[in-house]
DNA sequence: TTCAATAGTTCTGTTTTTGCGAATTAAAGA
DNA sequence: TCTTTAATTCGCAAAAACAGAACTATTGAA
């Protein structure tokens, strides 16, 4: 597990990110990094094959929207909010204002799933997650 | 030119939305649209194929950013700013707000392009533009 | 009415992404 | 060292993006 690309706050493009965050897999890791703080790849697995779940977890990396740190034998993800709310200010509070949480089933493992579409592209290289 | 599907504005996602805005070109189209009003794609058609921007067209108004409507041999397209708002309170005004103007070239048609990433998929079908 | 011009769309082929299962790597602990 | 857990990478099939070429619709002459 070597370590993971970061992009500098500055790099980032608001079209890259709003990429990133077109999808509904990848807003429910948003939602939940945001409502439960820092979160490794596994707690957030259900419904989707660890294999996708990586490659969701390198978009929104690259897209400056997570940062990742080892941790033994996991991954811990955090929300890089502070830098996003200095180079897109209010963006971030907006957009989780409006994100209608995911049906909660109660104790259980929630589904990433359910929303209805969003998919994209990306220029950048690196792995993740 | 036969007429388009708009979905309806309750239809729409979050991430759909923001999937048909994690584009350089779109999110380009969408700040003219915001800054100067309803629009003929023709307007916008600076560096990118009248192809493509046919396509970039479809994607927003297929995820309700855009309203358009037939106008002799053109199709003038229109921000859904008051429905969106209504849906998703606050966001398109946050969104706005950090979009940073291409940079403006006086008198002159504007290059579309410039911006680093974003693209993306849908799960709806008809035409546009 | 017929022709030409304009605005967009559709078709088609190429390239890029995506999503997922299978195999792989890494770290931690018996 | 062997196992378990966590996550990445590989490889393939399906989908989408892009852009050029061809097509359709509308307008405005001639």
């Amino acid at each position: 597990m070597r370590e993971l690309f970061h992009p500098k706050i500055e790099q980032i493009s608001l079209a890259s990110l709003l990429y990133a965050l077109g999808d509904p897999v990848r807003l429910e890791i948003v939602r939940r990094l945001a409502e439960q703080g820092e979160q490794p790849c596994s707690s957030l697995c259900c419904g989707v094959p660890k294999s996708t779940l990586s490659h969701h977890f390198k978009v929104l990396r690259e897209a400056g929207v997570v940062f990742s740190r080892k941790e033994g034998t996991q991954r811990l993800n955090s929300l890089r909010k502070a830098e996003l709310d200095g180079r897109f200010p209010g963006l971030m509070d907006g957009l989780l204002a409006v994100i209608d949480p995911a049906p909660p089933r109660i104790g259980a493992t929630i589904d990433l799933l359910g929303g209805q579409a969003g998919r994209g592209r990306e220029k950048r290289s690196p792995p993740h997650c």
